[in-house]
DNA sequence: CTATAATGCCTGCCTAAGCAGTCATTGCCG
DNA sequence: CGGCAATGACTGCTTAGGCAGGCATTATAG
């Protein structure tokens, strides 16, 4: 029997966690795209060159777990990252199935440029707090995180697929 | 001067703030809409009729500010809600440039049906944490939204234009 | 070994969001 | 009073995401 955080009578969407989650992430994400400004990037193509560079992903289907992205929408943006010669991909010759990808010498390097941009504009969003409170903020994100994933478990697709 | 929360060299993307904050708003909000399910009905539907029936927004310009939303797709999401007669658009005489929206009886017996609902969802989201834990999560998102509303002007653009 | 399921990548179609521009109305300032 | 900026709602265009289906390849069951 769930807790009664929020009652139905009293319940005011601008103080719900979902309302402070959702503006939180869109603001972020907005401050950290400005801060991209020029370079013709989005957060989201970044945040997939990322997870290439750092062998988190290294297909499609990877990538669409991780990001919980669709594999249609995932193709097409690999797609612009290939055109630009950002990225690479190399079919599997003992998989054939499975496309591996890769970053480019300029992959890499412009990955990187942009890791000190970032990593300034979360900084910069988290000036006001102390170094104990962002671990606190992780360590709560990341414990619903954990239980959001029980409770969609399309979700967790590594997760389920494993448990088949 | 930012303190050093994140470090170019070390950083993390699966860390970050970024993608726990993005990862807990998209399970959430499929967590949400999954108990949705066949009531016909977007979580960002439901919000702005919430908005609506507390007053918090009576305009789409104001919806549009508060929810931090396009208002071309706004006014087509308010067509959408206007023609399943969940709203009203009223001209409003004093100023003939604004609309006013208002919830019509079905609306509002529409919007308290999902309130019990969303509030069991996140009840239930949130069933492993404490009273004081919520309160926690909930100040320093609060924290974390206040500091990225200067550092992005556009988004708080009720304040904006207070300023002026 | 064969039939069937599962996996991975991709394509087409539809809807929604973002952007720019239009039109009407109002506020402001000389 | 008259012109100009600002506001609010809306529309067309472009782009990205979600969904379903297709094709090739591999795994699995009998």
């Amino acid at each position: 029997m769930p807790k009664q955080h929020y009652r139905p009578e009293s319940f005011q969407a601008r103080d719900s966690i979902g309302y402070l989650i959702k503006r939180s992430q869109r603001l972020l994400q907005e401050c950290i795209e400005h801060s991209f400004e020029n370079k013709g990037c989005t957060l989201q193509q970044w945040v997939v060159l990322m997870h290439v560079r750092d062998g988190l992903a290294i297909t499609v289907a990877d990538l669409c777990r991780e990001l919980h992205h669709d594999s249609g929408a995932m193709t097409r943006l690999i797609d612009q990252l290939e055109e630009r010669k950002l990225i690479e991909r190399r079919r599997n010759p003992q998989d054939r199935r499975v496309i591996e990808l890769s970053l480019t010498k300029s992959g890499q390097e412009f990955v990187e440029s942009l890791i000190v941009i970032v990593t300034e504009a979360l900084n910069t969003a988290l000036e006001d707090f102390s170094r104990d409170e962002v671990k606190l903020m992780q360590s709560l994100l990341r414990k619903f995180i954990g239980r959001l994933e029980q409770l969609v478990p399309d979700a967790a697709l590594t997760v389920a697929t494993e448990q088949k």
